[in-house]
DNA sequence: TTTTTTGTGGGGGAATGTGGGGAATTAAAT
DNA sequence: ATTTAATTCCCCACATTCCCCCACAAAAAA
């Protein structure tokens, strides 16, 4: 499986079309080239991209862990759901999102692809240097996570 | 496993492109010789090189230990892997490195490698001379460090 | 010395990234 | 219904960067 690592600067032209970097496509699986699925981060202000097979694994999970019949749970999965959509890649390798999208983002013209493993976040540049931790925090938190072992 | 240590110096050339110590490069694992990850340091002003291996299993530690749903979580993973990208060695052992992290770390020609056991750290030579210890302080703390474990 | 391995440098072609024109589609306005 | 505007989508044209390849220097081994 692809892993996405790193962080790549971009540029959404006047149409908000976007690069998707050739590091990143190549490493699509073949067949899954054409299109991701993008949605709307929760907890922070940007966009996840994933890959076909990593969105439908995420949807199988869901149908496994949550009740047809439970409302609480529909509600959720309405939730996710909805704020997710389809991207075509086009033949230059851009995606088109849509200026809402990009709006709730704040991004203007300069963003930030940010691989996360299995799947790639889109910041507007500003906003991510904004968010990131002290260097310090940062350390100490994860080492705190990975409880001291061999982190680094 | 490989135990990379000691230091070699080595120079970039303008293209940013480094040569990887072929007393390094023998150590890496069969198949693992194809490219390597490479991270920046968010301590120190170097860059650390881990052999796929060893970065996979990284990565399968983090996976373990961090909730994908916790949103703190994921910044603390997203923090970590966006600071990293692959590197291709090339047919001659080389590997080139963006220009942007080769600032970071100050180097301009002069670099070194300093074998870290299962990773490599790559240093600007003068950054890295002027970073050590004195001889007594590093005694004495290396000192402190290794009789704590014994006695409390 | 000769041969092999290790390290250095550069040229050129392909791939990547950027821009814009203009159908086709949809939505709002007259 | 017709016009106008805005959006979406497909296509082509370029500039630049990257990366593959070859050639060779320097060092080590034979």
């Amino acid at each position: 499986m692809a892993t996405f690592i790193g962080n790549i600067e971009a540029k959404a032209d006047v149409k908000g079309r976007i690069f998707i970097p050739a590091s990143y496509r190549k490493q699509l699986p073949e067949g899954e080239r054409e299109r991701l699925v993008m949605r709307m981060d929760p907890n922070n202000a940007c966009l996840i991209l994933y890959p076909e097979g990593v969105w439908n694994r995420k949807v199988a999970d869901f149908k496994e862990k949550l009740d047809e019949w439970n409302s609480d749970d529909q509600m959720l999965l309405m939730q996710f759901v909805s704020d997710a959509e389809w991207l075509d890649i086009d033949s230059q390798g851009r995606v088109l999102i849509s200026k809402r999208y990009l709006q709730q983002i704040g991004a203007s013209q300069e963003v930030l692809f940010v691989g996360m493993l299995d799947r790639i976040a889109l910041w507007d540049k500003a906003a991510y240097e904004r968010s990131r931790l002290s260097s310090n925090d940062f350390a100490k938190r994860l080492a705190e996570k990975m409880m001291k072992k061999s982190v680094d």
